[in-house]
DNA sequence: GCTTTTATGCTGCAATGCAACAAAAATATT
DNA sequence: AATATTTTTGTTGCATTGCAGCATAAAAGC
């Protein structure tokens, strides 16, 4: 459960490495919740591994399409739901896309996402005392919060320049 | 430029006269605006506020349907999209639906959204502080925010009981 | 080996959302 | 007022997203 810092994916990052290490990641996870990483899930994780752009369901049946047989939406999907139960995948809500996990944190810490609009990537950044008071706040005034979506659209470091 | 208290609506409050002052304020923000709330406009926009609960276009268009001729999907998207245009209609990306503001915030102010898993009912919390110090964390990190989405899914105080 | 659980495949369809063009209504212009 | 222009609404059609329900295959447990 490495701790990477709060930071925004450089374009220059060695990429090949960080899809490998969210692959060992997965298989680690996977092996301690005695999960079953089978072929089609390791598929579609990889296939959200081939950038860190959100892709919709649909955008990975096309990549699948390229190296095996067409998967059915269902099966995609089924698949993004089991990623998504073992926080290896979040779901952009505000776009209907989803993107693989290049964080590592642990399940419980809450995440933002900062969505660049023009490149289309996204960074995860660990948003723990913000959303915090922002639980805090919710529950002075009784409500009970659970789960938290925080999607920041912008511009990223990059594309500004 | 009422600014109300950030409460989660209780199931008790006066609804007529709460629909009616966001009916009002509408009118008030479309007249300085030099915007026209149209009929059909102003029919999703009172179906909407029918409940407390985000609806989907499609449940717009069955209660719309109710009243006068169904109309077409594009034309409900239309006027969501008038009335989001000026800040009387939210968006809530977790659910695909749109929640009707009965904040009569101003367009700058950053607002959480409680949604109450069980009674389906949305609170708006301004969450100024909160949304700053996220927005501030992504500044840190070279990404220049523009839209925050925050919706925190829960259970609100009456449904605890 | 057989049963039970888990995962995948297949067919079909519901829900969401919008593009492109046509008609109508409101506004502006001379 | 008549015409031109802009804004809004209507119509048709379709793309995208998402999943239900049942059948089959593979894996795990006994």
């Amino acid at each position: 459960m490495t701790m990477t810092r709060p930071v925004f994916p450089t374009p220059d990052h060695d990429h090949g490495r960080c899809a490998a290490d969210a692959i060992a990641h997965a298989e680690q996870v996977c092996r301690n919740r005695a999960q079953k990483l089978t072929p089609i899930r390791r598929a579609v994780l990889e296939a959200l591994l081939s950038s860190h752009r959100p892709l919709g369901a649909y955008e990975v049946i096309d990549q699948l399409a390229a190296e095996r047989a067409r998967p059915a939406p269902i099966t995609v999907y089924r698949a993004l739901e089991f990623l998504m139960a073992n926080g290896l995948v979040h779901r952009i809500e505000s776009r209907n896309a989803y993107l693989a996990c290049a964080h590592h944190h642990d399940a419980a810490s809450m995440v933002a996402f900062l969505i660049c609009e023009r490149c289309g990537s996204v960074g995860e950044i660990v948003a723990g005392p913000a959303t915090q008071s922002l639980n805090d706040a919710a529950r002075r005034t009784g409500f009970a919060p659970k789960l938290s979506v925080v999607e920041i659209t912008g511009t990223c470091a990059h594309c500004q320049a």
